[in-house]
DNA sequence: AACATAAGAATCGTTCAACAATTCGACAAT
DNA sequence: ATTGTCGAATTGTTGAACGATTCTTATGTT
């Protein structure tokens, strides 16, 4: 009886925790992530609050909620943007992965094996989809294995700041052309990275994180600048 | 004509970024910072609203604003309440500042000797602060030290993050019966660990940082949880 | 007296309609 | 080609309304 309590509990929270504006803001951040709205896209109030048959009030709430989570933008009198990154926005955003993925990894040495095994399990999904081409599948499996390696610094708080960094991010490879030659060559790499954790091997391993958060980037900076 | 466009270019944030909401917010969030709204305290709609002249509608916007920086809580069907932040809270607050702080002191090595130079600034006006009895105005200074060391990061993203996580802790700090116990011992360590970076000392910089945040904590953590 | 229950008040969640303020595009004037 | 003007469209904000939920209080039962 006390397992089956315990288990609602964590179900507990979905249920009235929901007001018309979270679910909202939940829907739009799923649209985003899909591409289903690009960087740049206005939303207007008016065509998506009939859309989705809410009142103006409470989409201004959730556009309130995703603009904090830099997804949308918010110009005075003009409405809310489908955020476009600059090349600055991409910097800072490795420069917080190598701060919070880097701390994973340092730390991550004395990780439990259950933690390990998860983020493993995203790499083998991740080079599954790779076989069958999947290349989509391949970047949500990628962008799963950091926010799990993320989790190794077992703190809610940096969890979420990885959600939302990886939310953004999701926004720049969105404007990308060729998924396949930005998310292939880092399967490998991935898998290397946590071998290397569960070796015990913690140096190498911050190197290899190092020098994967530097490609990455650098890839990134070149399919995404080069557009005069 | 080139540089005159740019000159401009910077003023142009200054201009029409405050809507009603965020206004409201900025003022609710001066307020909680400063302790004239405690922990658990309900903000009610009306109240608030009429107390600031302006609509329900748009003080929903501004509620969800801070609630996203948690320091708000939404409860539905019950309002907002000043966040109470649980000792759980108090330990994971921690454990993101080992992550940025920390990050910051071993890159901040090869800090410009302007950064350095603000951050010793905070430590010289908690001193005098310090020196005259006003524990609130050291305290206040403390935290300046604390943002500027994050700022070494050279993030905006990891600023803004800081100043949240430092914009929760004032939560903690406000429902401590003695500042001055927790704010006085630190301005010493504060001096020595700037002066250990300005030596280029970085490992031992590292190493203090970790006691000072250890010690922190607990004496914080002593304070806080032993209310039964 | 303690407890459960039900009626009532208060507050939130959401919608709707209205209006002022601002932006944007088209068109005219210079 | 630049500037000025007008009107349409959209956002910003308000106020009122109503159902839904919670809190309070009074009532009744054991």
């Amino acid at each position: 009886m006390e397992n089956v309590t315990a288990a609602l509990q964590r179900d507990r929270g979905r249920l009235g925790r929901s007001s018309a504006a979270e679910v909202v803001a939940d829907i739009l951040r799923d649209r985003i992530a899909e591409g289903l709205f690009v960087p740049g896209q206005r939303l207007s109030e008016e065509s998506i609050g009939a859309a989705l048959e809410v009142s103006r009030n409470t989409l201004r709430e959730a556009f309130r909620l995703l603009g904090h989570e830099r997804l949308l933008e918010h110009r005075l009198n003009r409405g809310v943007f489908v955020r476009v990154l600059s090349a600055e926005d991409v910097a800072d955003l490795y420069r917080v992965r190598r701060v919070i993925e880097g701390a994973a990894v340092r730390n991550g040495a004395h990780a439990s094996r259950d933690a390990l095994a998860a983020i493993k399990e995203a790499v083998t999904e991740a080079s599954r989809a790779a076989g069958e081409g999947r290349w989509q599948d391949v970047g949500t499996a990628n962008i799963r294995f950091h926010q799990g390696l993320a989790a190794l610094n077992g703190s809610p708080r940096l969890d979420e700041a990885m959600r939302q960094l990886l939310a953004e991010l999701r926004l720049v490879f969105h404007v990308m052309k060729n998924p396949r030659a930005f998310h292939e060559p880092f399967v490998a790499r991935n898998l290397e990275l946590v071998e290397l954790m569960e070796a015990g091997r913690a140096a190498e391993a911050e190197r290899a994180l190092e020098s994967y958060l530097d490609d990455a980037e650098k890839l990134l900076m070149q399919a995404y600048i080069p557009e005069p």
